[in-house]
RNA sequence: CGGGGCGUAGCUCAGCUUGGUAGAGCGCCUGUUUUGGGAACAGGAGGUCGCAGGUUCGAAUCCUGUCGCCCCGACCA
């Protein structure tokens, strides 16, 4: 569809809170979202955002989540610096290799006033300082002196940070130049142990991707096209996004020996030789918020899980007609505070009192763009009948139900978990109605073969086919039509032949066009 | 780094072709009427038109240079 058909028929559409939709105009429409839900903006810095209070709300959810999920599996939080000296990233080629077009490099550390009350950079630093765009070699540097013997491992340290990388475009919380994440560093015994930790991991992106931000994501490994530079195996967990684009999540990877024999990380064994250690590295970034807001929001705007919404629950008071407005503030407050001790997955159910001097359209449009699961509107009408009128996130918001008080109170838990159940259900029903089986390189061609229209309308999906792994091959598809092996996945499958070279294939794989 | 576009009020943009006192909508402030759903009316604040040169009696407008941003590619969490 075309912006111009849908003009003319425009006021007997029904209006959306952003402008334009996902139909007409997918990447527009996110950015939009993002800004509008008061998630963030764009900054002076180029390719920076600035997470504003409701974004950086919702990211303290995840990192205090995740940070659980972390301590619960035995990990250590510990802060390594900002800056790595070039000759730590000298040390694995391949890791150089990937990294070094996307470094931002500090050369000077003064400034001195030059000509026309500029300033200029001075004081020229003898090595240069790589801001990092990942921690291995700083980590492993540690490591490489914490790490004696097989009585130090397994070593599992975890860090938030912010790294940086200089990437070409970006886009608010999916890419940007300085983004904020997690990144776990873990030396073992032996090769199975690590293996197992990087498998863990994963289990545990994937476990918080589906339970908490409600997003279905197919657990699987990376190609060696896809991999993570100096790795041996990168395991990664995919999503689908709205316009049927695959989004990778989170990554987990299996080092092997390789950074633990250029960063010389070794112990002494019970038998008394010295070892080289086994690494892995894992990482979740705030990409997630981006995600979430790609699965979930709709032309209204942010639908957030409830289990991560920074509020769960607006109380909006119309308070403007009332004989006595100080009563139906009570009557809100009153409520809220019985909201406020309910448990709720490890916090209680939070509260906002929108109180501000707004009219309450204007007031509740602002809370349906931010996403928050339920709005109570309270009025004299509800105070005189002990009820509140509730209205869903996850519904229509014209759907608006009057609840009896206690009725809501004791319901409240159960209503959020429903809504976090259908916010699951929704996008995997998505994800299954864009997801096929294909046989052949003709059908695989075909289904990837972009509709006309200006921007690009949302197309494809995933494909499960299967594939014999042969590097060029994956190349040329990638080449010819920008779909890529987004994972092998973990689960079990029937081997097959693969529909582009006809040789024997284990499993199929997923193919999807991708963030 | 290639290809396209854009820098004018807080935001979105018109004005530029054909040089002559800086505009609109939204937002903001004040007042009145409103208010169970994205209000109406009236008044008001707010801009040396990205920056630097040049042409001219006179430049947002023409010329040159420069910086920045956005979009599409290549690159990537």
């Amino acid at each position: 569809m075309c912006i111009s058909s849908i003009l003319p028929t425009m006021a007997k559409q029904a209006k959306t809170a952003i402008t334009p939709t996902r139909a007409e105009n997918y990447p527009e429409w996110y950015q939009q979202v993002v800004k509008r839900s008061d998630l963030a903006e764009n900054s002076a810095v180029r390719g920076c955002m600035v997470i504003k209070p409701w974004g950086c709300a919702l990211w303290e959810n995840y990192q205090q989540v995740l940070n659980g999920m972390f301590k619960a599996t035995g990990h250590k939080n510990a802060y390594f610096p900002l800056f790595i000296p070039k000759r730590f990233l000298e040390k694995e080629a391949e890791h150089v290799e990937g990294f070094a077009k996307e470094c931002a490099v500090v050369t000077h550390h003064r400034l001195e006033a030059g000509p026309d009350g500029t300033l200029v950079p001075s004081g020229e630093l003898e090595e240069p300082l790589i801001i990092r765009p990942t921690s291995e070699t700083i980590i492993g540097d540690a490591f490489s002196r914490w790490i004696e013997s097989y009585r130090d491992l397994p070593l599992l340290i975890n860090q938030w940070a912010n790294v940086v990388r200089w990437e070409m475009r970006t886009r608010l919380f999916l890419r940007t130049s300085e983004f904020l994440w997690q990144e776990g560093h873990t030396a073992h015994a032996s090769s199975e142990e690590a293996m197992e930790e990087t498998e863990r991991m994963l289990d545990v992106y994937a476990d918080f991707a589906e339970n908490w931000m409600a997003m279905p994501v197919i657990t699987g490994e990376k190609t060696a096209a896809e991999r993570f530079p100096g790795a041996i195996r990168t395991l990664c967990i995919e999503a689908m996004m709205q316009d049927r684009k695959a989004l990778q999540s989170g990554t987990s990877h299996f080092l092997g020996q390789n950074f633990a024999k250029a960063q010389d990380i070794t112990y002494q064994s019970e038998e008394g030789k010295l070892e080289h250690c086994w690494t892995t590295s894992w990482g979740v970034s705030t990409r997630l918020i981006g995600a979430m807001v790609m699965t979930h929001a709709d032309d209204d705007g942010l639908r957030l899980p409830p289990r991560l919404a920074p509020s769960q629950i607006v109380i909006l008071p119309m308070t403007s007609r009332a004989d006595d407005p100080e009563a139906v503030l009570n009557f809100c407050r009153k409520i809220a505070d019985d909201l406020r001790v309910i448990p709720y997955h490890g916090r209680h159910i939070e509260v906002e009192i929108d109180e501000r001097d707004l009219r309450g359209g204007e007031k509740n449009w602002q809370w349906v763009r931010r996403g928050v699961p339920i709005r109570l509107e309270v009025g004299q009408r509800d105070m005189a009948a002990d009820s509140v009128f509730m209205a869903r996130r996850d519904q229509g918001h014209k759907d608006k139900q009057t609840i009896e008080r206690t009725a809501f109170v004791s319901r409240v838990h159960d209503i959020l978990e429903e809504i976090q159940a259908n916010l699951y259900d929704q996008a995997i029903a998505f994800r299954k109605n864009h997801s096929c089986e294909i046989d052949s390189e003709e059908d695989f061609r075909a289904y990837f073969a972009p509709p006309s229209g200006e921007p690009t309308p949302p197309h494809g999906g995933f494909a499960w086919a299967h594939f014999c792994g042969d590097e060029d091959v994956e190349k040329r598809i990638n080449d010819e039509l920008s779909v890529t092996v987004r994972c092998i996945p973990l689960a079990d499958g029937e081997p097959g032949t693969c529909i582009f070279t006809g040789k024997p294939s284990l499993k199929r794989v997923v193919w999807a066009k991708s963030y």
